[in-house]
DNA sequence: CAATATTGGACACCAGCACTATCCAAAGTC
DNA sequence: GACTTTGGATAGTGCTGGTGTCCAATATTG
């Protein structure tokens, strides 16, 4: 098929095709003539995924061909090819955290092994910052109970991955960390809403 | 105190304070001249608040000021405040789903009460949609232990809530709800780590 | 075979966002 | 009285995620 026809499939224009083609985030099509490249059915897909990536994804063009990057690589190991698509994936707060410790401190309470470099410990100390600098320090029991629901989930995510092949598990993984974000966060928002109506009852 | 002192305070260049001023994010001070005014203590707090909103928090200039908006208004009851607060937070997709019905089962699964058309719900539906077209649709039994989880989180975030002054209650559910998001997201990253490392043991 | 349409590729351009810089006259400060 | 600072207004900046326009080369159609 050729670009408009994958355009038109995955219901996006043209000219972004052309640009994503542009920004490394869909590989080129097949060259058939000096003006002529055709495309299959597997961009059609990628071109889905990038779509979802960046807009319910929440990721910026960049990290988005960082994390296809590393869904790309052949990859050795499952576990190494997590590690390359978790470090593509920072995303969280760019600010330069100065005290690692709560953070450190909250994850060893759970008992966790992370690396002492994840970005996500980093995003962990600078969102605690952020809520120190708010006013509202949040009590360590609340932080505990967060790390056992967030736990949970990490469990069961890590349980999901298929070991059949390991593109597939990177595959697997990037989809769902990244988009089960925004499932989080809503189901969060649905539940608090649920309990304040149970807590604070009235007509609203 | 005048406004380089606000600036110098809060670690902001006065630029930017006149910046959040001309947007109302923060309330002017009390004109002691043409060009004089003074700021006081609360005035330093609002200034941390938003840039904690702004920065890790994620949200907008535009999202941040109808957050604010939601702050100051005074409420009637705390119920009503804290929905007033939620709709002010949308901050989650943008596209507009086509099919409510995998979300509202989810929901309904729960036994959660929420309004049909509450922002939390079209995000979700949108999320839900944007998994499908990335080609992993989640299986139902993932879905509900992650609504689980958010449950026990929701459960916990209304349960914290003082009750003391209604001010203090919307500020408190503002506060967490924002900012308490990249927590949450950084720890199931962390519980990612873990439970990666130990599922998958290898040399990295 | 000629008229028309489409393509890949290059480049310029655009709108929105969060600031940032400059300027000004009025008002403090030394 | 010289110097600095202020509030307020206006314009400009750098970045991001696209769009629009143009081109010669190639299909496709009549």
């Amino acid at each position: 098929m050729q670009i408009s026809e994958l355009a038109r499939r995955a219901g996006v224009p043209v000219a972004t095709v052309k640009y994503y083609l542009r920004e490394g985030l869909l590989p080129p099509g097949e060259l058939t003539g000096a003006t002529r490249a055709r495309y299959g059915e597997e961009h059609v897909e990628r071109l889905r995924l990038v779509r979802a990536l960046l807009g319910p994804g929440g990721l910026s063009v960049a990290r988005a061909r960082a994390v296809l990057a590393a869904v790309d690589a052949p990859a050795t190991s499952v576990h190494q090819a997590l590690g390359a698509a978790h470090r593509a994936l920072p995303e969280m707060g760019a600010a330069v955290p100065a005290d690692l410790d709560p953070a450190r401190a909250l994850v060893r309470r759970r008992g966790w092994r992370v690396a002492p470099d994840s970005p996500a410990l980093l995003a962990l100390a600078g969102a605690l910052e952020a809520l120190h600098a708010a006013g509202s320090p949040p009590p360590e029991a609340l932080l505990d109970r967060y790390a056992e629901a967030a736990g949970r989930i990490g469990e069961q995510d890590v349980a999901e991955v298929p070991t059949g092949s390991v593109a597939d598990a990177v595959r697997f993984v990037v989809v769902n960390t990244v988009l089960l974000e925004p499932v989080l966060l809503a189901l969060r928002r649905l539940a608090q809403e649920d309990a304040s109506g149970r807590r604070f009852p009235d007509g609203d």
